[in-house]
DNA sequence: CACCAGGCAAGTA
DNA sequence: TACTTGCATGGT
């Protein structure tokens, strides 16, 4: 197979979809936030988690830290898992206070690799969402990893299907200018790409990277 | 009714 | 290391 390339598939979806305009959210620690809450579970859902903690002023780490834990748990209700998210929350906030003395600010200044394996400590955070508080949060160059892109390339026959997390995102580093802007709607494009086409149950027909299988 | 969604941690062997 | 299971709501 010819050496894929991915400039050439960002182009493709780009132009199918536009830009993604990734990632929702108005402030660094609304992005954290929403990367927790997102896991495993569809964004609309976090979307009204998220409007419940603005409401309740929760959406800083101030209010965040100080929210009661019941209150924090009825709160993130509809993103499911509210009270191991909830938890979650807490951790990150406990973290960013022990280290950084609650400033996110301080904790983006890091070295990237060494920021990302703190997260990766706090319990709740593993590699897609220590990665997405790097890119869509702190503009760190990482780019994200998840279920679709992991199925879109193996799918594709980019990279064999028992491909690791690091492995994969090697793949991606390697083979792309390392831009924050191209990172951020890249892994949008391919959140777009799985969430419309390429499921359990595929819809390769219609999908814009459709003349890239086999390849 | 089943299936899925922008994962992670803990337990087992 | 490589599986398996619990977590939980809301949309299709």
């Amino acid at each position: 197979m010819a050496k894929i390339d991915l400039m050439e598939i960002y182009q493709t979806l780009l132009n199918h979809f536009g830009h993604r305009n990734w990632w929702p959210g108005d402030t660094p620690i609304e992005i954290c936030i929403g990367a927790i809450l997102t896991q495993n579970t569809n964004w609309k859902n976090v979307e009204r988690a998220i409007e419940n903690l603005k409401q309740a002023r929760f959406l800083s780490y101030k209010g965040l830290k100080e929210a009661p834990l019941d209150r924090l748990r009825e709160c993130i209700r509809p993103s499911g898992y509210y009270n191991q998210k909830a938890l979650k929350l807490k951790a990150f906030i406990a973290f960013l206070e022990k280290e950084y003395g609650g400033s996110l600010a301080k904790m983006f200044r890091e070295e990237t690799p060494v920021l990302r394996e703190k997260l990766l400590s706090v319990k709740g955070i593993g590699p897609e969402t220590a990665d997405s508080i790097l890119l869509y949060a702190g503009r760190h160059p990482v780019f994200v990893i998840d279920l679709y892109t992991h199925r879109i390339a193996s799918r594709h026959g980019w990279l064999p299907e028992e491909t690791r997390y690091e492995e994969l995102q090697e793949f991606f580093q390697d083979n792309i200018p390392p831009d924050v802007d191209l990172y951020n709607d890249f892994h949008a494009q391919l959140v777009a790409a799985g969430a419309n086409y390429c499921r359990k149950t595929p819809q390769c027909e219609e999908c814009p990277l459709k003349r890239y299988l086999n390849c």
